[in-house]
DNA sequence: CTTGGCACTCGGGAACACAGAGTGCTAGAC
DNA sequence: GTCTAGCACTCTGTGTTCCCGAGTGCCAAG
């Protein structure tokens, strides 16, 4: 059904549609690719391409434009994901390396990639899933209240301040502090409502309301967190394109967490570090919008996603070049801290 | 120069063209608005009012629509910042008492005030200036490697990782952690450079060097982060207005820190807690923007400082009144807690 | 299967007219 | 002196018409 010829063909209005911005026909495409064919014999191709529905025409006797199964077929089959330059790589190293802690990571890597693709860039928190605790901290702010620390092997760090229910004195925080210590060290997060099930019978009974006090918000912060925090960057790059829904709408949707996060996917697949790409329609909400992403983390400890968001009509290899790099590049970095 | 009838008609035609967007005739002026006098009568007024440059003319024979300077005038004299209704006073209670650190409160505050003022809020982040150390964290990661976590009596965090000159073991640890609290707990973040400088000396030979890359590092921190965290909110309710300068240079400001800086407005006047307003051209980038801003704080101790930015013509009692009441409301969460 | 030719179809831009809103000015009324 | 009514004038925005050209689909010939 589709040869190899309607195959160059689609590819190259792909191409084309993309670099321009135009409505391309079939004369124009015979010349700027070297097809060796007459434009009669695209225009025949075409019409088969807009017969399975590849490509559409916005109005009679316009050109062609790639439809999103069209662009999904490019993607697929038709091309390579393009490296960067070599330029580029060291651009990315350099700024990355800079960073001093993991909120500096994060907006670094949000920024470069907005940068880097001139689209929108999302990235989200690594969560704390498969993190472990490096540390429990315990401040008396004063005799009823705590505040409350806890930092991970990610170098996250999530506090609260809780409102005990009875005055404890300094000493017994003390003691709270080195028995959560004990218990949680090094423990992986998801382990943490297991070890902690039994605590408060393992103090004295003087103790207990406290330390119940503290573990049910320190489970609370557990959940809550759970992968809740993406950031995005680059929404000035939305100012020239143009969707087929609202801007409005796009920029409704960046700023709302929830859907955001359904937007660069669930990271629960097969395989997480692989290139996800969601074209027009096949996004859950905003329909005129493509998405490019993929999961970031140490090696194969799988740690939260980053992608850019942009407009159906989207240079894909290149786009998809500099996701794969950056999210590379900040594992790395994140192995290493 | 500017009788009471004169003022009466800018009030009028700014009240106007707020609302409807389009440049305010003589006719509908005094018709809509009851001045008791007849269309000529408003056209003489209106033209002495140009002739003074509260109002210009988008093209002959259009209406009237005010300048920078005449907003200016009415914000100044011919307007009353307008009160919030009692729902939306609750309603701004409610959402920011359920705020569980401050993270949490300055990101529902950016979005309480989006979402009430119709505009783009920003809000900086409470500097570390007037706040005080509440506890000095040291966490050993390894043996060359330590975090380092600060917490303010604001409920402030600021984490960095400081990799040590040599090899350090838990107990020397321990020992630094309770030299720099004794030293620090309590004292103003300002005061703490003067309060540090002598501390290595006062400690065993072997501790100097890891003492002092910490405390260097402590410095950086303060001095790094020192008001530079500002976060906005609202961005898709820039979708519907107009700038005369472009969406994107609007866009690419908020994601500028330091431009949002610039546009907050300095502290460092008089009375911080008063509202500041300028308009259009008065703005240092972003000519085409107005901006409503204040500061807020627990108390006479002035943390930062929130506001909105929008399209000149917005409605500024309106706006005045949210920002104004945003602010106070959030000053109490950030006192009470 | 490919190619050249040809009639057909629209979209978009240019030219044009026109209605309507708003103004400035002047002369008269209070 | 101040306000009002009337009037001529000047615009913009809109609707209409027209035409060019790009691009297509189809057909017949190579």
């Amino acid at each position: 059904m589709l040869d190899d010829r309607k195959l160059a063909v689609l590819r190259a209005i792909v191409e084309d549609y993309v670099s321009t911005n135009e409505p391309v026909g079939s004369k124009a495409l015979a010349e700027r690719h070297n097809l060796k064919v007459s434009p009669a014999t695209v225009r025949n191709d075409m019409a088969a391409l807009e017969e399975e529905g590849y490509i559409t025409q916005p109005h009679t006797s316009a050109g062609r434009v790639p439809t999103d199964k069209g662009y999904r077929l490019f993607v697929d089959r038709l091309s390579q994901v393009k490296p960067l330059s070599g330029a580029e790589r060291r651009a990315i190293e350099t700024f990355l390396a800079g960073a001093v802690d993991l909120d500096d990571v994060v907006t670094r890597t949000v920024r470069l990639l907005a940068q880097l693709t001139r689209q929108v860039a999302v990235v989200q928190y690594p969560t704390l899933n498969r993190s472990t605790v490096r540390h429990v901290e315990l401040v008396p702010l004063n005799d009823r209240r705590v505040m409350f620390v806890l930092i991970t092997n990610t170098g996250r760090v999530e506090q609260r301040v809780v409102e005990l229910p009875e005055a404890i004195d300094d000493t017994r925080i003390a003691h709270l502090r080195a028995v959560l210590n004990a218990c949680l060290d090094g423990c992986g997060l998801s382990s943490v409502p297991e070890l902690v099930a039994d605590l408060p019978e393992r103090l004295a009974p003087e103790d207990r309301p406290a330390a119940a006090t503290i573990l049910s918000v320190l489970l609370e912060t557990l959940v809550e967190r759970h992968d809740e925090k993406i950031v995005f960057a680059g929404a000035a790059n939305l100012a020239g394109a143009d969707f087929t829904t609202g801007l409005r709408d796009v920029l409704e949707a960046l700023e709302e967490q929830v859907v955001l996060m359904r937007l660069l996917g669930e990271t629960t697949n097969d395989t997480p570090s692989a290139l996800t790409v969601r074209i027009g329609s096949e996004n859950p909400y905003l329909r005129g919008t493509s998405i490019v992403a993929t999961g970031y983390g140490s090696g194969d400890n799988q740690l939260a996603r980053l992608g850019v968001l942009g407009p159906t009509r989207m240079d894909y290899p290149v786009t998809m070049g500099a996701v794969r790099a950056v999210a590379r590049y900040v594992s790395q970095i994140l192995a290493a801290s």
